[in-house]
DNA sequence: AGCACAGCAGGACATTTGTCCCACGGAACC
DNA sequence: GGTTCCGTGGGACAAATGTCCTGCTGTGCT
């Protein structure tokens, strides 16, 4: 029996893929959680073979919770399932050690399959995702660049995000120009949209 | 046999539900389609009795597709599924003549009672969301500040959305000016999404 | 006929945003 | 010891944005 740990925040998908798994003769879904922060404590009390992660999740995202069960349990094999697929989740996730990657546009059928996979010590990513990953780069944007691209990203304004970030508005107004330069966009909106299309925030 | 028919644009959920759903004794099928524009001639080939339909789904949204199925199949019920509990999708759904507004948040088991109580010609209706609906109010954006806010709401300059909307740029920005103290905002962008957040585009 | 309101457009003005300078301290890497 | 980044700030300036006003048309309601 292959035991599988589901993070997964959206109730129907959850429970649909929790059914469906269980149909399966060799998998044993072991816990289900709807945040980020329920994964690690589930899984050490579950040691599931397997974790199927979600990436956006309230609490810590599916590529956080990956990188902890990495270090907490290295002997649970990662599987990342998320509606986007971002270059740059896919780099992160893989950097979080991640086994395998999927985007839950595909055919139900992937998924059991790739849990197999996974469990057999193979990596499971989409080809081309992994090529879009790669053409795409990795970001070129220092960690205070994204933190305030992320905080202008809704519509505040510089002096919400100097405020926010504890910083002044000079220093706001720097990082987003060059933000929107490394990006090659027009303004903050854009660049924001870009970075959170490349998986960059 | 309640016959149903499914759309929803994420391959993994179509999949899981219909999957999900046909273990039902009492529920079949009989057509699953991945966009909003398939809707209708799928339902008019099978007649189904209900129509499970996604709202952001590309090609046609699903309110759209159910104000088709109203009009040109009216003897088929149509059950709203949504991520998104927005006050304003449940208006329109329910101007559209859908039967039911669920939200994919919510429990698995809750689908399949939901067809059956539908077909049955009850209402069904998350009574919270109904609260939010009816206090959030209608929208008080005209089509034109809708379409101008939608068109402006990702980065977009005034110039962009002149040319786009075949206006000028004076006029944009007296759309976009009275839709910002409309939605008791401070600008474009949190004037979008607070529009979005209530279903309002 | 009168009124309200949507759609459209222009002008004047203040505020915000984006760009390009400069500067300083610290860390990392030769 | 020098170089190159990153993080942090300031100032000056141009461009974009948002506000308020005026004006015109058409439609619908009373």
């Amino acid at each position: 029996m292959i035991r599988v740990l589901l993070a997964e925040d959206q109730g129907m998908m959850r429970g649909a893929l929790a059914l469906l798994l269980g149909l399966e003769e060799d998998i044993e879904i072991v816990a289900q959680v709807p945040t980020g922060d329920g994964v690690l404590p589930a899984a050490l009390r579950e040691r599931p073979d397997v974790a199927l992660l979600d990436i956006e999740m309230p609490g810590k995202s599916g590529l956080d919770a990956a990188a902890e069960l990495r270090e907490h349990l290295p002997e649970c094999r990662v599987l990342i399932l998320t509606t986007f697929g971002r270059p740059g989740y896919l780099r992160r996730a893989m950097e979080a050690g991640a086994y395998g990657f999927l985007v839950k546009d595909g055919p139900v059928e992937e998924l059991a399959a790739a849990i197999r996979r996974v469990l057999g010590g193979e990596r499971v990513i989409d080809p081309a995702l992994a090529a879009a990953a790669l053409s795409t780069g990795p970001s070129p944007l220092t960690d205070r660049e994204r933190d305030v691209l992320a905080a202008a990203g809704d519509g505040s304004t510089i002096a919400d995000v100097a405020t926010r970030l504890h910083l002044s508005e000079s220093t706001v107004r720097n990082y987003l120009s060059s933000a929107i330069g490394k990006t090659g966009t027009r303004n903050r909106i854009e660049a924001a949209r870009q970075a959170r299309h490349n998986g960059w925030l």
